[in-house]
RNA sequence: GCCUCUGUAGCUCAGUGGACAGAGCACCGGUCUUCUAAACCGUUGGUCGCAGGUUCGAGUCCUGCCAGGGGCGCCA
């Protein structure tokens, strides 16, 4: 499937500079020509300002238009071209040519607009990587879904895409795990033992605690902490990945952080920046102020290794690895993404929240203090996500408490739960990355007319029971003539063919939710036509009821296109 | 203080420098003898935070303010 708009801009282009050629129009540099589907009824399906011309042309813009029409060629899916003051190129879709792509869609099938634009090139999406040391929060829930959309349009525009977990096993955290889980054990066999506020405070360690007990009794009562640790940590990963299952996420590798460690990667990579003379040790920074530097004397730290970010453009430079000769997590972040622009890949999206704005900056400095490019390198943030709930008292939402009590919503699993794994994967996508997100709990629940969700999906399903009525009554399409279409059928065409146009703004611009939104306004065109345009009823001919009926099914597809790049489910009943 | 995001209808939010600023919800009023109510039709609703600037044209770009969220550690 073409997008329309880029072959129309090709011709425009060509049209202009045969004027250019002809004398009409002077020489100039041809700017981008945006086309685009206007707003309103009356200017055509696919628009072009020409006014951007003038400045350069130095000529009145209609004049322009009019020059750049006069030479337009003839194209199959174009049916007018029209000037419209102030310079407006206003073009009209063939009406034969939309019906015809009824048949186009559905010979395309699932790969409807499959675009080419990532051909040949590789792209990574990380996402999620959360800590192994409890399960997936409603933070990290929002961070799976935009990164699987993200690579799920990566993929619908033609790149070949590998979803990727950055494991993040080796920092002070795990530790902290390994000893929390220790000595929950040993509370579960009666030991009075105080449990630090430091440590994990979860019940679901009180759990796993418990399942040892009952497991191993008291057998493993001399064990200590990195026992503990191993076992806690492949727990809490399972918990993780049996969670993201549950909303149709699978990550295709994992990238253990310890790995990096034990090639000595990390130590290579700060060898690497020392070399390059970004490296320098010292007891403060070398911007430090005086306030800093009492600071610092105060605390009486031995010397640290400093990375100098401040040579790219850092506010302050940074430790990599602290007195007490731990790396920071700083450094083995930036041998990964050496590693990961090593890989090869055109594009490595990384979806992370805003509060690691700065970490992702220092790890671009460094990328760059060992001699690479770091363009391949883009990042997602998105922006805090809490749940809230009405309160009708106070007239405002209010933040569900993180607490596990009967109602309240913690993690992905409670959510899931609550709703639905498809209303969760909605949600967290129809919002801008840049949005803050406000999941509101009651209204995803809800299965109404209210909650986009459901208005989708059951696109999809009006659609297949039409089917199963036709194969009841055992009425095919074969041979529809689908010259029979109307007006309404012509509107559902129209805003389909975007697609293509969704998809590549989706991935050029990193913004995965721009398909939320394309959904539900084609579902908001479909649902009247669904209303109006009927297929097996009495008083529709035969004929026009298989040139409906084809319709139908070429919509079925572009739904279940649409609901399996958002990753939910296509429904056959509801 | 510095960085960053947000501010658009009563609420939640869309909005490629282009034409008269959109949707859902809420509110009000209608529609199920047909494959159809998780749906459809209609009504109401705006100083695009404020002030300048750039431009033929600004919700969109620039500057400055105001308000709110987040981040700025030898934590991860």
């Amino acid at each position: 499937m073409n997008q329309l708009n880029h072959e129309l801009e090709r011709s425009i282009r060509a049209a202009l500079q045969a004027a250019q050629a002809d004398g009409d129009l002077p020489d100039f540099a041809i700017p981008g020509i945006p086309v685009s589907a206007p707003k309103r009824a009356g200017q055509g399906d696919l628009s072009y300002p020409a006014m951007g011309l003038a400045r350069f042309a130095r000529m009145k813009p209609l004049d322009i238009a009019n020059h750049i029409v006069k030479r337009m060629p003839v194209l199959d899916f174009v049916e007018t071209i029209e000037v419209a003051p102030p310079g407006f190129i206003n073009c009209t879709l063939s009406e034969t040519y939309l019906k015809r792509q009824v048949d186009a869609i559905i010979a395309e099938g699932e790969d409807f607009f499959r675009l080419d634009i990532g051909a040949g090139k590789k792209a990574q999406v990380e996402f999620v990587s959360a800590n192994p040391s409890g399960p997936i929060t409603i933070g990290h829930t929002r961070n799976a879904v935009v990164g699987d959309a993200m690579a799920r349009l990566l993929e619908a525009a033609g790149y070949e895409v590998q979803r990727e977990y950055y494991y993040n096993n080796a920092g002070n955290q795990m530790i902290v795990l390994g000893k929390s889980l220790m000595l929950r054990y040993q509370q579960q066999l009666g030991g009075d033992i105080e449990f630090p506020p430091d440590y994990y405070q979860g019940e679901y360690l009180i759990e796993a605690a418990a399942d040892l007990a009952r497991e191993y009794g008291d057998k493993i009562r001399h064990k200590d902490w990195e026992y503990f640790k191993d076992i806690a940590e492949a727990r809490m990963f399972a918990w993780i990945n049996r969670s993201l299952a549950s909303i149709d996420i699978k990550h295709d590798d994992f990238y253990n952080e310890t790995s990096l460690f034990e090639s000595g990667c990390i130590w290579q990579v700060l060898e690497k920046m020392r070399e390059n003379g970004r490296i320098y040790e010292a007891t403060h920074w070398e911007g430090a102020d005086a306030a800093e530097v009492a600071d610092v004397n105060a605390k009486g730290y031995e010397p640290a290794t400093w990375f100098r970010s401040t040579a790219f453009g850092d506010e302050k430079d940074r430790v990599m690895v602290k007195s007490d000769g731990t790396p920071t997590y700083t450094l083995p972040d930036i041998a990964y993404h050496r590693d990961k622009l090593e890989r090869g890949f055109d594009i490595a999206v990384n979806v992370l929240g805003t509060d690691h704005f700065s970490q992702a900056q220092v790890v671009k400095y460094g990328v760059q203090a060992l001699g690479l490019d770091p363009a391949p390198i883009r990042v997602i943030f998105l922006q805090m996500v809490r749940a809230v709930r009405w309160n009708a008292e106070r007239g405002e939402y209010e933040a569900v408490k993180q607490s596990k009590r009967a109602g309240d919503f913690d993690t992905l699993d409670d959510l899931v739960a609550m709703t639905s794994a498809d209303a969760v994967r909605y949600h967290m996508l129809a919002r801008s990355p840049n949005s803050q997100l406000d999941f509101d709990v009651d209204q995803v629940v809800k299965q109404s007319n209210e909650n986009p969700v459901y208005y989708i999906q059951n696109a999809y399903v009006r659609c297949a029971g039409i089917f199963r009525e036709a194969d009841e009554r055992d009425f095919s399409d074969d041979g529809a003539d689908l010259s029979l279409l109307g007006d309404a059928e012509l509107r559902f065409i129209r805003k389909s063919l975007e697609l293509g146009n969704v998809i590549e703004q989706a991935v050029t611009n990193y913004e995965p939710h721009k398909i939320a939104f394309f959904a539900q306004e084609l579902a908001a065109i479909f649902h009247p036509i669904y209303d109006q345009v009927r297929v097996l009823h009495s008083e529709v001919p035969p004929d026009v009821a298989k040139a409906r009926l084809r319709f139908y099914r070429a919509a079925a597809l572009v739904f279940y296109r649409l609901l399996r790049l958002m990753g939910m489910s296509a429904p056959e009943r509801m």
